[in-house]
RNA sequence: GCGGGGGUGCCCGAGCUAGGUCAAAGGGGGCGGACUGAGGCUCCGCUGGCGUAGGCCUGCCCGGGUUCGAAUCCCGGCCCCCGCACCA
């Protein structure tokens, strides 16, 4: 079925077309010169900036273009400030989607199929993505050509991809974790995974259907129950301490148990819970079998209480789910509860438990929760009104809301002893360890829903043996990791809290898989490292990669590189001659790679999206500061959010989903760019891609063009107060610019350097009609400096046409002159412009025909009064001390004046903020009573309250403004 | 539950860490006008309500408070989004 499209573009088509050809031009032109390819140079400054390699299983899409871009606008406005840019670029493949996707097609799946035709595959291509291979170099193909076509400033020479499918990487890899090995910093353990029995294979999520994604084992503990059958009845529970009111046990009648020797032990337990129990370590041999109502009636022991409990039905136990038998503990469980009460409403009967027995059944409370009773399960189930144990739905939020109440609030009651009084948060662990240390509970991980496998089978949960942990947990690693953040740039500066939270957080981490795509873990080479895990320090790789993915060119073996490399190159250890000869190179070249590393690294800035947060980015810090010294640790790390577009998630079937290959067919690269970088800045809220903003990019991109040639040169010579306005506002708008690019805001540098420099420019030209030439020049290159790294196709064609030479990409940056940035004359043209907005409405409102404008600016003295108010309220007066003190230093023949100034303020204090220089006022309203004639069509006379007094009251910044009409 | 980010005019979004110059930048969209053979180009104006003098009223999630003055500070409440792991 055809996706509706709710995206179409409306751009000018021709101009589109120019645009395009503008950029196939020059990025042909860069790559000629090889104007990226960043070489170290001694003595001049470096900027090293990366965007963490993307996966490459599908096409770049509007969203992963923007992190790039970000990436490449910060590349080349560092460029432009007169650093030496390293802007490299690599694919990840490690990992499992594509290994499963590639099964899939393998397996003929229709969904994974249709994937690849939506993505325009053809019929007869699609063979080949059977082999996981075949995507990575698809892929990464296919990324690289677009993000060449959208004119990323990226050095190619030092592209590489991930895993075994590129040797000099994985040796890398293999050495970084060798180096971590050797520090202590790898170790051994067992690790819980979601496991599918029938394929013998851990299942992530791309093993599964989309409905079970994101569920994972979870912590749980078997308690158990000793029936004075000999049979043991192991509780499956999430609250171990509640054991401390469980009055019976749950089976259910209608369903066969097994009867299996755990561990030289015969446990009662569901067919599942066998097979979980035998994949977490358990002996576990299956020696006869039990139907749930043979059991009823039977009697066991409370490990704690003591207390003999029956065994009895209850038809909301899932035998296939957990152990399939749960201890009852109906004073705040709600399910037990219910249950309880449904054996004594007759359910017993049907099951012939003795009416007894039931009765003797009663809820015990051992944990206090204000607000819910002696009994919060039964005040939580009489309040929602459940009905019976079936009523799944209320009867689990009904769960819900007692366990986490009871986890925060709940207070352990005197049945306890030594933690009578300890919340339930504080005490279950310790309570869960005594129960395990008297052999009366052990810990088990399950799934908290059924999962299953693609394959068809339920997967259950397996512990994992021998597994490989980074050591995350290491307090020396953690104090590490806080220096470097202490240390580095954040964009924006709010991020830096996160980090330092994120880092001590971490727990040990698994860092390697089976059956995944990636690098073998060195001495263990079953394992394969997870993609988290071998993509921490591959920056430094970058320097490398010019060598290293070039034998051709550099003549090295990859057969023969060894640590002993990477040990001199990366961390300067070991003799460059030995180096040289074990690998068959010159010392030079040896040399010249650690010199290149040297230059290099660290990395200055690394710009990526959120969700990179609370993994990548912190594993990028841990290594680093594991494997290097600190003047190699991190310097930067920038984020943004994701990209909706028309203010809508991205989605497939929104039709809003946009691929960086089709929005590059539409609007071409500079008018995308435009509007991507227009779309957000810097932070964790999500950016907005407007297709309406790149049809309009469109036009404003050819316009600009076509305006700069037109006009640079034009102009005339003399100077004019409203050019000093007009300089001052360029170089104000350039230091503001300056400050939002440092920041990574790029949507904010676009405000203000394109649309309110337009904006103004516009303003300028009404102001005076022509430009003063020098000054044109000068706003038309910095106006296209300023534009150069976010559309730097177009500007390079102006820089081009405008006779400038070289590429516009390596021109410095301008440099603003603060001392021509007047926030007086700034603030006087303000009030040049307010006046004829105030001129305009007062026009509007005046009936008859209007002949002559009078513009009376204040009299001398009130401008004195109104600073000296000023002075007074900053030095902490009020408004009415403030008023009167300077009404009273008014002389006699003025104070009914200033009486009315004192009233006008008192109304509306705001209007002190007016006040200007009163020469400057007059001289700036003087100059444009011209300006005035022609907007308003009516004569206009600019006068001073001396010259003409009337009823009206002007103010220092806000003179009167008096029509007189026919 | 813990941690984080938010709620601003038709829409998107700045401002809110240093309260007044904020009816609230900028953009998009819409309306009107100019230009034009025509224009989906460009320019000008309007885009909360009222107003025969630059004003008044309402207003930045809701309710209180501090202050001469709050979108901005404080308290309380409501709502939305994201992360909480072994996975890209």
């Amino acid at each position: 079925m055809p996706i509706a499209r709710a995206i179409k573009p409306r751009a000018n088509e021709e101009r589109v077309r120019f645009l395009k050809q503008v950029e196939e031009k020059w990025q042909r032109r860069w790559a000629e010169a090889r104007v990226f390819e960043a070489e170290p140079a001694e003595g001049r400054p470096k900027f090293f900036i990366t965007f963490p390699y993307p996966y490459v299983n599908a096409y770049p899409h509007v969203g992963s273009a923007f992190t790039a871009l970000r990436n490449d606008i910060m590349a080349r406005y560092k460029r432009m400030k007169g650093f030496n840019v390293l802007f490299p670029q690599g694919w990840h493949a490690t990992g499992s989607p594509i290994v499963a996707a590639a099964l899939r097609v393998r397996e003929g799946d229709p969904k994974q199929i249709s994937i690849l035709k939506s993505m325009g595959i053809p019929d007869e291509e699609i063979p080949r993505f059977k082999d996981p291979e075949h995507w990575v170099r698809f892929f990464s193909k296919e990324w690289k050509r677009d993000f060449q076509r959208l004119g990323l400033s990226i050095d190619w020479r030092r592209e590489f991809i991930t895993t075994h499918l590129n040797p000099p990487y994985n040796k890398f890899v293999q050495w970084q974790y060798r180096k971590l090995l050797e520090r202590g910093l790898i170790v051994r353990g067992t690790h819980p995974v979601v496991w599918c029995p029938k394929e013998q294979k851990v299942v992530g999520d791309h093993d599964r259907p989309d409905e079970y994604a994101g569920i994972g084992p979870e912590e749980v503990a078997i308690i158990k129950f000793r029936g004075e059958d000999g049979l043991v009845y192991p509780c499956l529970t999430y609250r171990p301490e509640t054991v401390y009111g469980a009055v019976n046990v749950w089976v259910h009648p209608d369903h066969e148990y097994l009867i299996a020797e755990v561990d030289g032990e015969r446990w009662v337990v569901g067919e599942y819970g066998a097979a979980e129990l035998a994949d977490q370590g358990h002996r576990v041999e299956v020696v006869g079998r039990v139907r749930g109502s043979e059991l009823v009636g039977r009697l066991a022991v409370n490990p704690v209480s003591g207390w003999r409990v029956p065994v009895l039905p209850a038809l909301f136990v899932d035998p296939e789910q957990g152990t399939g038998v749960v201890m009852s503990v109906p004073a705040h469980a709600p399910y037990d509860y219910v249950a309880l009460e449904d054996l004594r409403r007759g359910l017993g009967e049907k099951y012939g438990v003795d009416r007894e027995m039931v009765e003797r059944v009663k809820p015990v409370p051992i944990i206090k929760l204000e607000g819910y009773g002696l009994l919060p399960a039964e005040t939580v189930v009489k309040r929602m009104g459940v009905a019976s144990q079936l009523d799944r739905e209320k009867l689990d939020e009904a769960t819900r809301e007692v366990y986490s109440k009871e986890f925060y609030s709940g207070v352990l009651g005197e049945a306890f002893g030594k933690w009578a009084g300890r919340t339930v948060a504080e005490a279950r662990g310790e309570v869960l360890r005594e129960l395990i240390a008297r052999g009366a509970a052990l810990r088990h991980y399950t799934l908290p829903r059924p999962v299953f496998c693609r394959c068809g089978a339920r997967t259950h949960v397996k512990i994992v043996e021998n597994q490989w942990f980074l050591k995350y947990s290491d307090p020396e690693w953690k104090r590490l990791a806080h220096k470097c953040i202490d240390s580095m740039r954040f964009l924006p500066e709010s991020i830096r809290e996160y980090f330092h939270k994120q880092v001590d957080w971490y727990n040990d981490w698994a860092c390697t898989h089976k059956g995944e795509l990636g690098t073998p873990l060195p001495w263990d080479p079953e394992w394969v490292l997870e993609s988290l895990s071998d993509s921490t320090i591959y920056m430094a790789y970058y320097v490398l990669a010019k060598y290293l993915q070039h034998p051709e060119r550099y003549g090295i073996d990859w057969g023969r590189l060894d640590d002993e490399f990477f040990d001199y190159v990366l961390l300067g250890r070991g003799d460059p001659a030995r180096v040289a000869e074990r690998l068959g190179v010159s010392v030079d070249l040896v040399e010249e790679i650690r010199r290149e590393f040297l230059y290099w690294y660290p990395v200055d800035m690394r710009i990526s999206g959120k969700d990179l947060m609370p993994n990548h980015l912190v594993f990028f810090i841990m290594h680093h500061v594991a494997v290097f010294p600190p003047e190699h640790w991190p310097r930067g790390i920038g984020v943004n959010g994701w990209v909706n577009v028309a203010g809508e998630k991205m989605s497939k079937s929104k039709g809003n989903f946009i691929l960086l290959r089709e929005a590059l067919e539409w609007w071409g690269a500079d008018a995308t760019r435009f509007a991507e970088a227009y779309a957000g800045n810097s932070g964790l809220d999500d950016a907005n891609f407007e297709p309406e903003v790149a049809d309009r990019a469109v036009d404003l991109l050819y316009e600009w063009y076509a305006f700069a040639i037109e006009n640079y040169g034009r102009g005339r010579d003399s100077w004019l107060p409203i050019d000093s306005w007009f300089d001052s506002v360029l170089n104000r708008t350039l230091m503001r610019v300056e400050e939002a690019m440092e920041r990574g805001d790029f949507k904010d540098a676009l405000v203000e350097g394109f649309f309110n420099l337009q904006n103004h420019f516009r303003w300028y030209l009404r102001r005076c009609g022509e430009p003063n030439r020098e000054l044109l020049k000068k706003f038309i290159e910095w106006q296209t400096l300023i534009l150069a790294p976010v559309t730097p196709h177009i500007c390079e064609e102006i820089w081009e046409r405008l006779g400038k030479g070289g590429f516009v990409s390596l021109a410095p940056w301008p440099t603003p002159d603060p001392s021509r940035v007047r926030p007086d004359v700034e603030a006087a043209e303000e009030e040049v412009r307010r006046v004829l907005e105030d001129a305009r409405e007062v026009l509007s409102l005046v009936r008859g025909a209007p002949r002559l404008v009078r513009i009376v600016v204040a009299a001398e003295w009130k401008y004195g009064f109104a600073r000296r108010v000023g002075e007074a309220l900053s030095k902490g007066a009020s408004l009415r001390e403030a008023l009167r003190s300077a009404v009273s230093e008014v002389g006699a023949e003025l104070r009914a004046q200033a009486a009315k100034l004192a009233e006008a303020y008192a109304k509306s204090p705001s209007l002190l903020q007016l006040a200007i220089d009163r020469g400057l006022e007059l001289e700036a309203l003087r100059a444009a009573e011209d300006f005035y004639r022609r907007e308003l069509g009516v004569e206009v006379a600019v006068l001073a309250e001396e010259e003409y007094a009337s009823g009206k009251l002007p103010l220092p910044g806000r003179p009167a403004i008096i029509v007189e009409t026919q």
